[in-house]
DNA sequence: CTCATGGTGGACTGACTAGTCCAAGATAGT
DNA sequence: ACTATCTTGGACTAGTCAGTCCACCATGAG
């Protein structure tokens, strides 16, 4: 009903976000956010100029409340392997819930919107950058107690950065799998906190 | 002109392909493939009932000239951690060329429609077993000569397959980058054959 | 040479899309 | 209580989409 304004941007936002989750990008009509808002098209308009304004204020939200924590605990300045590990303990735990098949909002973007709308680029590498990054700082504290050489950083850090993207993108066909995939790369990590295990190759059979 | 059929179904697949490959499954319009097959509409629906079949058949050509022979030489009865590793080296230096940034047609394709569209989650499914069966291939003939425990095949085969679909997908962003994750992996692999670097923890400095 | 077969181009349909616009009406300040 | 302001619902526009359909005509058989 009219009168003063019964919402917020942000309000719009978070609503829309659930259902950019669910059904991407292109896949959201403009009718579906006004269902999920409960608002009409001019008071959606009124708050965005347009749809892609609305899913840049979900994504920003989404990184905010989702990405952000995640991600932290790997940026933090005294990470370390059982940060990394306990990151990937993390997303296995959450891929074992109701939602996870909806995947990441952010790397669902990536994947329907980089390299086809130049506008959405920048947000695509930026977040790579940050990826490789957390993941140099937890390895680079654990190369500075002696569990690895630099070369093996940077190999290691390519290697959980493609994995990270990679198990984001397995979660949406099979769930249940990629969170295996993820218990697997967290006990990969924390293997790499052991000196190296010199009996690792009579322990197979 | 009017006549005898002047082209084959085959013929429509691998046109198809191309397209599909640039801009994606939604992002390609009927007319697009009018323009790329020189077909006009009824002949196009003439060779298949629908887009989704066009798209289909563009996949299945796409997987044995493209997949096939790359996985292949992962899933070759005597392959090891010299043929993972090749395979991808081999990813790289494709990644350095001028196609890289359309990624690969059936990952794009998963990434699109796993988890929205129920008819194409088996396909997907299936490739995530093949690629991890040939992972765990490669990596169990290592084990076998004892470069690896049993634990550790499985976990790398798990970090394999996540970092394959990763790097497929960060390549549409970011090529140079993504060639230099594949050489990582690449190195990193190869570093598994080696008993285990004893001296790993002193040559970082 | 003639006729039936069937490939072909292009107009068309109905269902969608994002975004615009305006009359209706509730509120806040006076 | 009155009025100006601004939100609201919903009709509307212009464009795109996948898929259908038919008149046209080149070809192969007899």
């Amino acid at each position: 009903m009219p009168g003063r304004r019964s919402y917020t941007d942000a309000d719009v936002a978070v609503a829309a976000k659930q259902v950019f989750w669910e059904r991407g990008y292109e896949g959201t009509a403009v009718d579906a956010l006004q269902d999920a808002t409960g608002l009409s098209r001019s008071s959606l308009y009124l708050a965005y100029d347009t749809k892609r304004a609305v899913f840049d204020a979900a994504l920003a939200d989404y990184i905010t409340t989702f990405v952000d924590p995640r991600l932290g605990l790997v940026e933090a300045p005294d990470a370390g392997l059982r940060e990394a590990a306990a990151f990937f303990r993390g997303l296995a735990d959450y891929f074992s819930g109701p939602d996870a098949g909806r995947g990441c909002l952010l790397i669902n973007a990536i994947a329907e919107l980089a390299g086809r709308d130049p506008s959405f680029s920048p947000l695509a590498a930026d977040f790579t950058m940050r990826v490789r990054a957390a993941f140099t700082n937890a390895l680079g504290h654990a190369a500075a107690d002696g569990a690895m050489n630099r070369r093996q950083v940077s190999r290691r850090t390519e290697m959980l950065t493609a994995s990270l993207f990679g198990v984001w993108l397995a979660v949406r066909s099979d769930s249940p799998a990629a969170a295996i995939t993820c218990r697997s790369i967290a006990q990969e990590i924390t293997s790499w906190a052991r000196p190296v295990p010199s009996n690792a190759r009579r322990s197979g059979s």
